[in-house]
Formats: C-alpha cells, sequence, structure tokens
RNA sequence: GCUCACCUAGCUCAGUCGGUAGAGCACUUCCUUGGUAAGGAAGAGGUCGGCGGUUCAAAUCCGCUGGUGAGCUCCA
C-alpha cells in the first residue's frame, strides 16, 4: 500500500505496487502522455519504475531540466541505434549529453561522412515514426561483458569490465539495439521530437591522445520544433560576431601562411590593442607595479635552471649563434626574477611588482590554432609579484578586486572564479603546494566570493587562481589568472634580507587580468559584435561631405576634432549621401557626422548615431561634450 | 600533434562526366554633385595554396607538402 507524494504535498494513496506512469495517469491523462521519466525519492529513473513502498514522486516531462537531459541521452542512443542499422560494422562506445545536445563516439574504420550523417539523421527519424519500446533490463556484469564481447562491441566490453565486479548493470533495449546505460530514458522513440546531427568530428578513445581515434557524431536535441530553431538561429547568431569574419570586415588584423599563429595587426586592429594596452598600462601605474622590458631571447641555461627548458622544451622556438643556444621567451617570468635579482633586497622593498608587456612565443601544436584567440605569438598584462608569504593574501585580495574593476571596464559584469590544485606533473614538496593551496583558498573565502575547485589543473609550479568572463553569449573566457610560485624563485636563486638579518627567498605570484591582449581583443570583438563602445572604438566618427563643394568643411572639423584626441576620419569620395552612410553604417562607427549646405551656413554638423538615431545638427562643441560623457 | 573537411580574382562564392575559368561586391576611368543604408557606363584583374604523378588533356583523379576550419589532445 505505498503512499505517494507529490511535489505539492499532496498524498495519494495506492492499493498495489505501480509504475510512475501510473500515478501521472492518476493524476491526469495529458500529464501522462508528456511523461518522459520520474524522480522517486530523488533518484532519476524510468517511467516504467515500479514504486513498491512510501515515496515522494515527481513526474519528469520535458518542462524540466533533467526531462530534457533524458531527451538528450535517449536521442543519443537513437543515433546508435539507426547507424548501427546503417553501418553493422561500427562498434558502440560512449553517448554522453552535454551543453545543448549529445554525441556518440563509434569506432568505425571506413570513416563517416557528412552525407552519412544525412542518411543516419533519416533513420533516426523514421525510427521515432515506428515508436519503438525503449525497455529497461538488468544483468550482472560478467554476463554484460559476455554478451557486449559475443555481439563484437569489444569498446562496450572494455567500458563494463572496468566496473567492479558484482554489480548489477541496466541494459536498455530499443529494436535490435541494446546499450549499456545508467538510465533513465524516455519510454519510446516517439518522444524525440527535435533534434538535429550536427557535425562530425575524431575523438581519442578514452580522451587519451595515445589511444586510436574515433569517430564521434554531435548532435542536438530538445523537447519542442521550436527550441529547437531558437538554438540554430542562436548558433547563426554567434556565427556572425566571429571575430576573424569581423576582423576582415573591419579590416583590424589578418594572418597568414607565412607567420602561422601570429597576427598582422592592421591600422585599426592596432588601434583597439593600444586601446586596451593603454588602459591596462594606467591600472598598473594606479596599483603600484613598476613596468619594465626584458630581452625576447635568452641563452637556454637560463631556461634550464627554470626548468621550462626540461618541461616545455618542445614547445620553445630556439635559435643559435656563436656556438651559443637560445630560447625566444615562452614567459616573462625568469626574465623578472634576473630584474628583481639585481641588487640585494630587503624585506622593505617586498612586495616588489613588476609588469610587462612582453611579446611571448609558444610554439603550440598546429590544431590549436584558432585566429588570433589561440596564437603562438603574444602579449599578456603580465605582472610579477614578488613578496613574503604573509603577504600573500594581501596581495591576492586586492588584485581580485582590481580585475573586477578591469572587467566592469570592459563591459563584463559577468565572472567566474575556480582554483585548481596540485597536477601530477609539478615541481615542489607537497608541504609547499599545501602552503600554497591553503593561501589561495584562504584569500578566496575571506573575500566571501563563490568559487570552484578544479583539481590537478594547477601550473606545474604552482596553484592557481582563473578568472572566467561570460560575454554577452555566455560563452565561457578564462582572462585572469594569479598563480602562486613557491619554486622559481628558488630555483633563480632571488632573495631578501628578512627583519631577522636571514637570507630568504620570497614567494612570486605570477598575474595577469586580461591574459594574451590577442585573445582579449578577440574577445571584445565577438562580445561587441565590432559595435564598440566609444572609448574602445578604433574610429569613433566618420565625416561625410554631401557634395564636393563641402569637403574643405569637412576637413576642417576633421581636423578640429582630431585635435581634441577624437579618433575620427573623412569620406570625401564622389558617391551619393545614402551610399556612404550605407558604407559606414555597415562599418558600426559610434557616430556619423554629415555635413551639407545646411550645416556650413550655420557652422554646425548634423550627427547620427550607431544604430541609425538621428541627433539634429549642433555645433561641434556640443558633440564634443556629448561624446566625452558616453 | 591526431581525425575529417576545405583552399578558385582584393573579398564572398559558382564551376556538371577530366576538354587550359565565371558571378556579385571591391578596384580603375568616365558620366553624375546627389540630404541620411547600394546613381549609371566602360575597363582591368586568376600558373585554380605549393611540389610531383596519371592522362592526348588536370581547378577537377592520385601522392606528398603548407595553411585554414570543426572537433580531440594540449595550454607553463
Amino acid at each position: 500500500m505505498p503512499i505517494v507524494t507529490l511535489p505539492d504535498g499532496t498524498k495519494k494513496p495506492f492499493d498495489g505496487p505501480i509504475s510512475v506512469f501510473d500515478v501521472a495517469k492518476s493524476i491526469g491523462s495529458g500529464l501522462a502522455k508528456a511523461t518522459l521519466a520520474g524522480k522517486v525519492n530523488g533518484d532519476l529513473v524510468d517511467a516504467s519504475y515500479i514504486i513498491d513502498k512510501d515515496s515522494a514522486v515527481s513526474i519528469i516531462t520535458d518542462k524540466d531540466k533533467e526531462g530534457l537531459e533524458v531527451i538528450r541521452h535517449s536521442t543519443a542512443h537513437l543515433l546508435a541505434q539507426a547507424t548501427q542499422m546503417l553501418y553493422p560494422n561500427a562498434q558502440v562506445t560512449i553517448g554522453p549529453v552535454i551543453d545543448n545536445g549529445f554525441y556518440y563516439d563509434f569506432a568505425y574504420k571506413d570513416g563517416f561522412s557528412e552525407s552519412d550523417l544525412a542518411k543516419i539523421e533519416k533513420n533516426m527519424n523514421q525510427l521515432v515514426k515506428q515508436n519503438i519500446k525503449i525497455e529497461r533490463s538488468e544483468m550482472s556484469r560478467d554476463d554484460a561483458v559476455q554478451l557486449f564481447k559475443d555481439k563484437g562491441e569489444l569498446y562496450k566490453a572494455e567500458i563494463i569490465e572496468s566496473i567492479p565486479g558484482g554489480e548489477v548493470l541496466s541494459l536498455y533495449q530499443q529494436g535490435e539495439f541494446i546499450d549499456l546505460c545508467r538510465g533513465p530514458h524516455v519510454p519510446s522513440t516517439s518522444k524525440l521530437k527535435a533534434f538535429k546531427l550536427m557535425k562530425l568530428a575524431g575523438a581519442y578513445w578514452r580522451g587519451d591522445s595515445g589511444n586510436e581515434m574515433l569517430q564521434r557524431v554531435y548532435g542536438t536535441a530538445w523537447s519542442n520544433k521550436d527550441d529547437l530553431k531558437d538554438y540554430l538561429y542562436r548558433l547563426e547568431e554567434a556565427e556572425k560576431r566571429d571575430h576573424r569574419k569581423i576582423g576582415k570586415v573591419q579590416d583590424l588584423f589578418h594572418m597568414q601562411e607565412e607567420a602561422p599563429g601570429m597576427v598582422f595587426w592592421h591600422e585599426k586592429g592596432w588601434t583597439l590593442y593600444q586601446l586596451v594596452e593603454q588602459y591596462m598600462r594606467s591600472v598598473f601605474k594606479d596599483n603600484g607595479y613598476k613596468e619594465v622590458r626584458t630581452p625576447l631571447l635568452i641563452d637556454r641555461t637560463l631556461w634550464e635552471k627554470s626548468g621550462h627548458w626540461d618541461k616545455f622544451g618542445d614547445a620553445m622556438f630556439t635559435t643559435a649563434s656563436e656556438n651559443r643556444d637560445y630560447a625566444i621567451k615562452p614567459m616573462n617570468c625568469p626574465a623578472h626574477i634576473q630584474i628583481y635579482n639585481q641588487g640585494l633586497k630587503s624585506y622593505r622593498d617586498l612586495p616588489l611588482r613588476l609588469a610587462e608587456f612582453g611579446s611571448c612565443h609558444r610554439n603550440e601544436p598546429s590544431g590549436t590554432l584558432h585566429g588570433i584567440m589561440r596564437v603562438r605569438n603574444f602579449v599578456q598584462d603580465d605582472g610579477h609579484i614578488f613578496c613574503t608569504p604573509e603577504q600573500i593574501q594581501d596581495e591576492v585580495s586586492t588584485f581580485i578586486d582590481l580585475t573586477f574593476n578591469v572587467y566592469k571596464h570592459f563591459g563584463f559584469e559577468n565572472v567566474d572564479i575556480k582554483l585548481s590544485t596540485r597536477p601530477e606533473k609539478r615541481v615542489g614538496s607537497d608541504e609547499v603546494w599545501d602552503r600554497s593551496e591553503a593561501a589561495l583558498e584562504q584569500a578566496l573565502n575571506a573575500k566571501g566570493i563563490e568559487w570552484v575547485l578544479q583539481e590537478g589543473e594547477g601550473a606545474f609550479y604552482g596553484p592557481k587562481i582563473e578568472f572566467v568572463l561570460k560575454d554577452c553569449l555566455d560563452r565561457e573566457w578564462q582572462c585572469g589568472t594569479l598563480q602562486v610560485d613557491f619554486s622559481m624563485p628558488g630555483q633563480l636563486e632571488a632573495q631578501f634580507i628578512d627583519v631577522d638579518n636571514s637570507k630568504q627567498t620570497p614567494v612570486m605570484l605570477h598575474r595577469a587580468i586580461v591574459g594574451s591582449l590577442e585573445r582579449f581583443v578577440g574577445i571584445l570583438i565577438e562580445h561587441y559584435e565590432g559595435a564598440y563602445p566609444s572609448w574602445l572604438a578604433p574610429i569613433q566618427a566618420v565625416i561625410l561631405n554631401i557634395s564636393d563643394k563641402h569637403a574643405d568643411f569637412v576637413k576642417n572639423v576633421e581636423k578640429k576634432l582630431k585635435k581634441q584626441q577624437l579618433r575620427v576620419i573623412s569620406d570625401l569620395r564622389n558617391e551619393k549621401i545614402g551610399f556612404k552612410i550605407r558604407e559606414h553604417s555597415m562599418q558600426r562607427y559610434p557616430y556619423i557626422i554629415v555635413v551639407g549646405d545646411r550645416e556650413m551656413e550655420n557652422n554646425q554638423i548634423a550627427v547620427r548615431k550607431r544604430g541609425g538615431e538621428d541627433l539634429g545638427s549642433m555645433p561641434i562643441d556640443d558633440f564634443l561634450e556629448l561624446i566625452n560623457q558616453e
């Protein structure tokens, strides 16, 4: 006689064991039809799950977050079923739910092509129409291993073999297709109404680059066609923001074969870049940093001492001259320690904050390069703070505040914080790691901000705090970082004389706020879709003449505005005003200024805001005030 | 680095079954001097990423190589 308690608190007694589906049916036939799964005492279960004791039950439909996940998961199975029908030699492996959809990895020697995706998707749709039941069963681990071995599904058998023995496993069957799965799943294929296969990619078996490459099929799935359409629309919008595309349209930069992973900045792009750099320079100046500049090329012996030659030798560009080997610096920190080491330091000199916009090169694997977001030559708003262990917490705390302020200034309000701890490949004793990790954690907690732990994701020399900002499409970008380093100062013999006259090794904090300027500019381009706020716009206004006789007046206005440090250009081409308006509107400049007879007569300019808003005619001074107020 | 796809005029792209290339925009010249998202005409522009092979003949088929893209792996 189970009593079922529903989410709203009502209690329903039943005569005997009853399925989730039947509970839904007892509430209403509409709900029964919508039932995808259930939640019994907090556990997600199938709609067919039998409730045999008093339980808290909620019905999961496609309105629930969990319901959507079940749909995605079941769609992954549908994909596998449809694929194996068409390609019996394809072995199944795993098919998890991901953001916005799912994927399924197949081991398939012949490989799939884009046209195969269309065929598979067609087959999936047919299977949906056939309304095939999805049924759960249980099996012992050993039996399951045997089952999949017999079917020639060696990858699946390997997965099951890695599960501890004695456990009972659940299997889901739909038609001929059977897969090991924790579930739950939708009751039948007809519940899967809105999905699309998106792309094909390679993926390593078990995520290990030493293993063979599998064929991964990505798909997206939603609870209804409208949501799917919405999602596809959002993808299109994201594509419009692509910094590579806007970079070309706005003439910001280019890249070419002869310098893979390195940026040729054009005038407008460099202006944008410089605006970011100059702003960060002012941030350094206002916050007690001393800006320095160190060599690009440094002898290998220094990199050997610092450990980089050993650990990252493959990723460093090197060159040789007069029997000496050099590396092009992949980072500034060893060089900053050299500056620190000039002259004996006292505890009174600490904290010492060095900053540099130093050009760094890293020979990243070719496959990782991506526009200006992931490059081989970049500059960071790099800084290193030399301090005592006691000063760490204060420095970290100040840095966190500073970072949030900078992001806000650039228009990013939404920032996540992550704490990354010791990786497997590392230097330094466990005791030192304990101390550094604790220092960061304490600083974060003292500020009372939320953070997530990323175990094993730290740098080889120390743990780090990562600042992840979210852009207008809610995409995440890890930009800021703060890393505690108890190792490198010692390795490169940095010291200071303490109060008690003893020699001590300082702690070094590696820190950056925007990170790679190249990448940050890319993020800005995509975040603003090329429509930058006036203070960041490479061109703030363009001045147009109606016809040739207004050209001198335009030149005059241009001169005046430039004198006030405004970034303006003029367009005196012999074209109709509508044509020029169109062209410059598409460039998304903040203001378009038009000058004709009327303006010349009154010594004014006609101002049009980005987006088309007509601000009317005004004296130049009024426009200056307007733009400065922004 | 790995898997798959792609690379044709300055840009965006078309090019069937292998028969030595085409559009729009941009560019140049001329006409037009026009008031808020494309005025008109003419012209010029390409060793089809590079190297090699098959073939009477290669943008097209094959091999190698460079780069780009989507992922995977990596990211001091």
